[in-house]
DNA sequence: CCCTTCATATACCGATCGGTATCTGAGCAA
DNA sequence: TTGCTCAGATACCGATCGGTATATGAAGGG
């Protein structure tokens, strides 16, 4: 591991507890040992540590799921893969401040451009990666043809991240528990062509 | 309106936009156009100003519900109330940074436990009135007797804040219309005694 | 007319902010 | 051994941070 890849590892979770402006230089130079010299000799300022961090937090937080979803076969095993990664989800970025898509959203909409346009561009890729998901299942025949694929993908979409931000709220995983098995119970069985 | 209320009429909006780290006294003075002797004598401090300015937000934006729902005769009325309010919630928030429990909660968990534990008890208190309704419809025999009030309640708190969330991140109010589309349509349906 | 009161303004505090110019020292090639 | 390179350390920059002590000035009472 490379001193940039040090200092990422280090500076990710502290970025996605205490945000872009909450996170201060010192932040940085206290959980690393390094000294400014050696950040600014690795990133080029402030915000493009913290782009990369945010970059790392996805990958190891989200970016497994849009791996676990390409390697399931069957649209329906793919939706059902999504909401069982989600309930480990908590235990997951509990200890890293949470889902890093919801707190660089919330926290750069209205002062960080480049961060925001990176967490909505990943919103983005999950809802028409749902979206895919459905259409695919309704062409195969796995999905009755008479579904809506993308408000269905807005609804799954804002079940996890709400879901997510109230377990956060009260470190509570149940929240998401409870919304993935509706998910599955009422939502993905909705999808099915012959009801059992 | 005396001086404290007009700072908060002014800062609120900010302190919900750019966060409790984000907002800057000098964006205080500049926004209200008084100094910082002004500031000060009319709040003891930055927290206690931001405290003040959350609660403005929220009797703007989330107690006109509660009023909604108090003066709701009925149970499943009350419900599509919820659904219906917020069916106006992006357009009532958007100029004012979205949701201030959303915000709030993200922005101080792990930094101002004075402000996070106010927005904790926000999003309990919407958990618990939810449930209760429910809990009222069973008894009342407007709702089946077999439905689980809180794991509903949570499902419903979750779509409600989840789409707010996505709404915000892509200016997209489809995503709350959408999700209480859904809740009308399947959760709360699913509620009722006799299918139509 | 003078005195008190009190809200706001002014001027200032030490600390910290993000960022940078310069220095140091280890590794390496010749 | 010499000299170059470059990662990192040190020391510093002006600006801004949240907060406060003091000054000001208008209003009201005697």
């Amino acid at each position: 591991m490379n001193t940039s890849e040090y200092i990422l590892d280090k500076v990710a979770p502290i970025f996605n507890r205490q945000g872009y402006i909450g996170t201060s230089l010192s932040d940085i130079t206290n959980a690393t040992g390094l000294t400014k010299g050696a950040i600014y000799c690795n990133f080029s300022n402030k915000e493009d540590l913290a782009l990369k961090a945010f970059q790392l937090n996805v990958s190891l937080a989200i970016t497994p799921l849009f791996k676990l979803i390409a390697a399931t076969e069957g649209c329906l095993n793919k939706l059902y893969a999504i909401t069982n990664y989600q309930r480990a989800y908590y235990d997951l970025v509990k200890d890293r401040g949470g889902c890093p898509m919801l707190r660089v959203s919330v926290d750069t909409k209205f002062n960080n451009p480049l961060l925001f346009e990176a967490a909505q561009n990943l919103s983005a890729r999950f809802t028409s990666g749902l979206t895919n998901i459905i259409q695919e299942g309704i062409l195969n025949n796995e999905i009755l043809s008479d579904t809506d694929a993308l408000k269905n993908a807005k609804i799954i979409l804002s079940q996890i991240e709400g879901s997510s931000l109230l377990a956060f709220i009260h470190n509570d995983p149940e929240f998401i528990i409870n919304a993935m098995d509706f998910i599955d119970s009422t939502i993905i069985e909705s999808f099915k062509k012959v009801k059992s």
